[in-house]
DNA sequence: ATAAATATCAAACAAAAAGTTTTATAAACA
DNA sequence: TGTTTATAAAACTTTTTGTTTGATATTTAT
């Protein structure tokens, strides 16, 4: 099923991205330069173009790998842990895996990439949080459940957003209270 | 007081504003080449970098100017209309402004450059959002003020821009009806 | 209406970065 | 161990950026 790849890739991908964090944290996206990013990875310009067809390519692909993570993270807790409150064990998993590679995000949200990110984490969340949602007022007030969903993610991200920008203004525990105040489960 | 800003600079603005626009209807900002945007605008070069670094530069004067048309319509609304509910008031010219300048908003959100817009949002809005959360709930939940904000905020714009992207999907009103419930007033 | 100021244009230029190609080498695979 | 294939090195072309010059046209101020 899964074909094994080739080591050497593996190796180049894992060095680019990383090269491409670092420099994300140093200057703006659009002023990094290819060459700059070969310089750091210590790989050579035409094995970048072997791989990518540009930077921004190279970004999604980072990004993408990010979401694959987190998803392994994710399904790993349903299979071990069978909680009621769906949405707030989903958000103790988000916020661990966030913070765990705090660097990364941080680097991607301070050059605005943060419309990819909703996206994905709409992708990944939507269920539990419906599940939560089910049999509250909100749900039943008439308003077009994307919304509902888009609402509260939206709101979740913007926090989130500020956390990660602004290392230890609060603790994990703390963000997951404010958050399981914020989303209305039963009124 | 303000001093008369040369006709021809003003032109060479407005020109310029509207080639970045059309360009990013069209594809990715990184994408976007200096010469694309002066063959658009039908200016020389040499005037690009005459007002302009880079088209980073650009893209934040259009956003700036965006900002102060934004403050102007809410100044002017602010002297004319004295309703209580100040923070509805805000949405409805929010949206009218959002909704005169489709084009524009969509081509920035397009291109993630809604971090931004975000930015500028809780900037423009923070005031009224707090005058109509005083006295609930969720404002003596001792949740500080600024994550309720970034909160409400987030979730506002997270479907502001799902209502750019897919024109029609719902009116203005219905818009304004399912802030009008997801925010608490009083609970 | 005219003079002075200045923004734009045109064209040529230098420099930087992107992207491609070839061959040799080294690493991974089977 | 032999074969496959990814990487490196280096030279090269093309594209895009950024700067400079002087001539021209437009705006402003008198």
């Amino acid at each position: 099923m899964k074909e094994k790849i080739d080591l050497r890739i593996v190796k180049t991908n894992k060095v680019l991205f990383n090269a491409l964090i670092t420099l994300m944290e140093q200057k703006d996206f659009e002023k990094i330069k290819i060459s700059d990013i070969c310089e750091v990875a210590l790989i050579n310009r035409s094995t970048f173009y072997a791989h990518y067809e540009d930077k921004y390519d190279l970004l999604l692909a980072m990004i993408d790998n990010l979401k694959q993570n987190l998803e392994n993270e994710l399904k790993q807790n349903k299979e071990e842990n069978i909680s009621k409150n769906y949405f707030i064990e989903f958000l103790k998993i988000l916020i661990n895996h966030v913070d765990e590679k705090r660097t990364t995000y941080n680097s991607i949200l301070k050059n605005d990439k943060n419309g990819i990110l909703i996206d994905f984490l709409i992708d990944v969340s939507n269920r539990d949080l419906i599940s939560r949602l089910k049999n509250n007022n909100i749900i039943k007030s008439n308003i077009p459940l994307d919304i509902i969903t888009k609402f509260y993610l939206g709101g979740i991200v913007s926090i989130g957003i500020d956390w990660i920008k602004n290392k230890d203004k609060y603790t994990k525990e703390e963000l997951i209270s404010y958050f399981d105040k914020l989303i209305p489960d039963k009124i």
